[in-house]
DNA sequence: CTAGGACTTGGAGTGGACTCCAACGCAAAC
DNA sequence: GTTTGCGTTGGAGTCCACTCCAAGTCCTAG
């Protein structure tokens, strides 16, 4: 049901480690909002958001109503991360996300839509090298005129 | 006054070539706003938002009022649309054209904007090869599970 | 026990960069 | 000379991805 798994080395990682204070019992670390922004590098705000529109899921609640983050949401917003720098938009997201939902007969699915989306980063990466070119240029036609 | 006059190569080009039926008389070209819109890569109210705000100078009117773009606008367009495309909010682009409009004792204040932004750019750069890999390592994770 | 900080919700507001609209004038092709 | 279409203006609207707000609850250190 779920092989979003992949344990990659690229993860988001920081010194820290037991955020909540849990009676002993050394049980999977759960994460407040606030500890999870702070790990992930998204803002509360963002959080709750990508909750809303599905981007993120099964986030547990304490009793009260606080939700506890997990591990395995750090991994996955790690992945959320890298596709939204890499400019994919949030509707794409959910799709990847709805997807991953779906299960494992959906990995081709999900290959092919990385690999589109990397397509779109290496024209990106084409662009910005042309342009970055433009600008040297421009700065050395500057230059020569001091 | 104007030393934005750098002739680079990389400018917008296309094939046709006069665009206003001009009597006779080989005189500087001049585009509609139109042309000026499919020569340039922005659109019309783009242009005319640009115009607004500042990014665009001294467009020529014709007696009823329509704008007439010259070669040189063109020009400042391809510095505008890699200056756009690189990430450079408006706001500095309108910097940078006051810079250009105030003359060549500028051209120093010109180099060193053009400097931090092509390292801004760098910088983008890196973080798109870096997340390309991320995304890569996905793909063959997800291969490996088909 | 209480102060202060972290958290909750639904919904409204923001910022950047356009993009569209209405109502109109001018143009040039047949 | 009329239709088709390109152009004008000021201002309003859109889209995206958040970001902020109010009013309230909860948690924990002192």
């Amino acid at each position: 049901m779920d092989s979003n798994a992949n344990p990659q080395a690229g993860g988001v990682r920081f010194a820290a480690v037991s955020s909540i204070p849990m009676t002993a019992a050394p049980t999977a670390p759960a994460y407040t909002i606030g500890e999870c922004a702070r790990r992930s590098g998204f803002s509360m705000d963002t959080l709750r958001y990508y909750e809303r529109v599905g981007l993120i899921d099964d986030v547990d609640r304490t009793p009260t109503g606080q939700r506890r983050f997990t591990e395995a949401h750090l991994e996955w917003l790690g992945t959320l991360k890298c596709l939204r720098d890499t400019g994919m938009p949030i509707e794409q997201m959910c799709r990847f996300a709805q997807l991953v939902r779906d299960g494992d007969a959906t990995v081709p699915e999900r290959i092919e839509l990385l690999r589109t989306h990397r397509e779109a980063v290496d024209e990106r990466i084409a662009d910005l090298d042309a342009k970055r070119d433009y600008i040297s240029g421009k700065i050395d036609y500057y230059r020569g005129l001091e």
